[in-house]
DNA sequence: CACGTCACCTGCGTGC
DNA sequence: TGCACGCAGGTGACGT
């Protein structure tokens, strides 16, 4: 489900809640949602463990433990939630913690999964599972020049290079099909015929659907993420008028993944 | 190295 | 109403 922004939301959201909490227990429900270490390992090393920070790299939450780092991945329809005092478990709950405030009082933060994609890491070496990862889009390692010169060093389409991420990380079909859009560049463009000026583009539009993400919330799709206002400018909007020039949007699939684009603005050249 | 294919999963909308 | 089918925000393991 969520991308870079939609982390973002979540991860803003929860930090206050959960900074300063100290995990009791944890109940795991679905085995393979735990990526590292085993089920039983997990659980005593957890204990007792107080989460002093909530951050974000690419699509992870990294919560900072006293003494390990949880990552979690959402994939495609997973969500964390927070439930205050007793609760009884959903069905599409894959991971639950425990958690105690200073004050004593009881609440819970939810891995809610449908269909079971997501994982969680327990590590005390973040970077054996983030060391792979591309540069923060929104970092100041992420420039125009940085972009120019990675797109030349590989002959990839620009679509599947922007979903890589070992080459950026954080870019989801979502934000992916918009910035293509914004930056007027066809998604089977060969990532090394984009000139210095399109590149420019290509890094000016990344960063603006981005941070409009943020700043709206992330998207919404009505049955998974909600709350989220990002308005889409191509994204699942085939056959609508394009909101620059109005020619129908088309939809295609390269790499397996939908992808949406206008035939007028983005000329493959 | 680049690309295609499949696997991992559940649920929803569509059309017959 | 039932049922088959296609589709979904992601990634990783294969094979060519």
């Amino acid at each position: 489900m969520p991308e870079l922004p939609e982390v973002e939301t979540i991860a803003r959201k929860l930090k206050p809640q959960l900074v300063g909490k100290t995990i009791q227990d944890a109940q795991l429900r679905w085995q393979r949602t735990l990526a590292f270490p085993s089920p039983r390992k997990f659980r005593g090393l957890i204990k007792g463990q107080q989460i002093q920070n909530v951050t974000r790299r690419a699509k992870y939450f990294i919560l900072q433990l006293s003494d390990f780092s949880l990552l979690i991945h959402l994939r495609m329809s997973g969500d964390l939630l927070i439930k205050k005092g007793k609760i009884k478990p959903e069905k599409h709950d894959r991971l639950i913690l425990n958690l105690l405030s200073a004050e004593g009082d009881l609440s819970h933060l939810v891995f809610n999964d449908t269909r079971k994609f997501g994982r969680v890491w327990l590590t005390a070496n973040a970077e054996d599972v983030l060391g792979k990862l591309g540069p923060e889009p929104l970092s100041r390692a992420f420039t125009s020049r940085w972009l120019h010169t990675a797109l030349h060093s590989r002959h990839r389409l620009l679509k599947p290079l922007l979903l890589d991420q070992t080459f950026l990380a954080g870019i989801g079909n979502i934000y992916a099909d918009e910035s293509l859009h914004l930056a007027k560049l066809h998604p089977l463009a060969a990532s090394d015929s984009v000139t210095e000026q399109q590149a420019e583009a290509l890094h000016r539009s990344i960063c603006q659907v981005l941070k409009e993400g943020i700043r709206r919330n992330g998207a919404s799709f009505d049955w998974v993420y909600r709350g989220g206002e990002y308005h889409f400018r191509v994204y699942d909007r085939t056959g609508k008028p394009c909101p620059v020039c109005g020619t129908s949007i088309e939809r295609i699939l390269v790499g397996q993944r939908s992808t949406h684009f206008c035939p007028t603005c983005q000329r493959l050249s």
